[in-house]
DNA sequence: TTCGTGATGTGTATCGGGTACACATTCGCG
DNA sequence: CGCGAATGTGTACCCGATACACATCACGAA
């Protein structure tokens, strides 16, 4: 699976890059999060001109679409083993760095195919806020998550990238439980709730949403509650990877709109 | 928008179309069609190796991804202002055409980046059968439709490209009232309702399949009946313009199941 | 220690879409 | 002219979705 790459430094990055990687081509990875109640982005922010973008990539010449995908979401967070969906392809020929005010470095004298046009093929990951450790790469000095109404115009048409995949997450909802990857394996059920609440952008009824989400019968209630909120304490709970299984097997719905 | 492009003849195309064409990259469209209560897909055949395979096309460097695939559509069908709809991008790194047996015409003696790995980003589109004139390419010797369920082995991966386009539109089966564009102008309910059942792949109910296509105010039925049959005649519907945005712009569901 | 606050835990009545189903009608054909 | 087969139409029921109320309890303030 996993083979031999060659390890490129900056300079050959720009100028014989196009030798390993497929020309004209990117991936884009948006990695949500799900932290103090709130959706989060992970970004990058570049050196050269402190513009923040999406996490992103080239696929070596011999390399499958989706494996590039998962390395750079490995590279990015750390993680491994994290489902990752392809949601669109983005193919505007104006998706070209020299006509958005990006430049190569000044070291590099050549031309760069990396300031060509480039179609890019938007995925996106959903990841356990608390495991991650977000990694810049060699163009950026930061990376780091950011509340998904709070994010800064990005470079390229990556805002618009973004938005087509919380779109496509959300048509998702209703087919896989999300909160099985974005939170944490011990959970409340009002924290499931602002989850679902935070991605559809809506308020749902809490006493309709935990009868719906226990009816699905793939997760636990545990004897253990959440202590140390000014209230109530609220039971834990946790996914049980069989019933889950079996429940996928019968044709889950998770339905909340 | 058209803008002029440049028209190789064949030995062009192989030897110097990477001057032209992005490198790398592809479409392909699944263009589906019913007909005699059938759901078809259009083909064409190789005059090299006589297999079918998808129609599909190239990319300008200067064009858009969906402008390609328009053109594409264009050329095939003769049809304009038709929608497509993206559905997926395909990356195998083996997506080569030297892996498959596909070989280069002999005429052509450079290596030509025809052979190189694709990644070919797919479209599906729905058509009114009637309005299509099949037109071959360069390379096929004939354009044809295939009942949906009788489609033969297709070069490459098209085949897994096809399933995976019924699949989305499915999917799309419950946001878009797919009669408006694969029926002709005039239609009765049971044609309708064959079409439903073909993409659906099962049966649905006579009466509350009407009910629940009538409720959504979208078509109106017309005084004629057709006759023929050799049964009771059934009554002509149409798709009402007017009543179609108004319930679009209310947020329509066609949620059959 | 007690009490107030505010969130959580649980159950019930109602509404509406989805499904199942039956009987009358009519066109073409033999 | 009557038969067969497909269409036209209406009703009862089921179940999931929604709306909603009251009891419980952890913390913190008095």
């Amino acid at each position: 699976m996993a083979k031999k790459r060659p390890i490129l430094n900056e300079r050959e990055f720009f100028e014989i890059g196009h030798n390993y990687f497929l020309p004209h081509l990117s991936i884009d990875n948006v990695i949500f999060g799900f932290h103090n109640n709130e959706l989060k982005v992970l970004l990058l922010q570049w050196k050269e001109n402190k513009r923040w973008c999406l996490p992103g990539g080239f696929i070596y010449k011999d390399e499958h679409i989706e494996e590039a995908a998962i390395r750079v979401l490995r590279l990015r967070t750390g993680l491994d083993n994290i489902y990752l969906q392809q949601f669109y392809t983005f193919g505007n020929p104006l998706r070209e760095r020299g006509k958005h005010g990006i430049t190569k470095p000044k070291e590099v004298k050549t031309d760069s195919w990396f300031m060509d046009r480039f179609v890019t093929i938007g995925y996106w990951a959903l990841v356990e806020f608390s495991k991650v450790v977000p990694k810049p790469d060699e163009f950026s000095e930061t990376c780091s998550w950011f509340d998904i109404d709070k994010v800064p115009p990005l470079i390229l048409d990556h805002n618009e990238i973004l938005e087509k995949a919380l779109l496509s997450l959300r048509l998702n909802l209703n087919d896989y439980p999300v909160g099985k990857d974005l939170l944490p394996p011990k959970f409340t059920m009002p924290e499931l709730q602002r989850l679902y609440e935070t991605i559809l952008g809506k308020q749902l009824d809490r006493r309709n949403f935990q009868k719906k989400i226990l009816a699905l019968d793939i997760m636990e209630r545990l004897e253990e509650r959440k202590l140390g909120g000014a209230h109530k304490a609220p039971f834990l709970y946790r996914f049980d990877q069989k019933k889950y299984e079996r429940a996928m097997k019968q044709g889950l719905k998770f339905g909340l709109q």
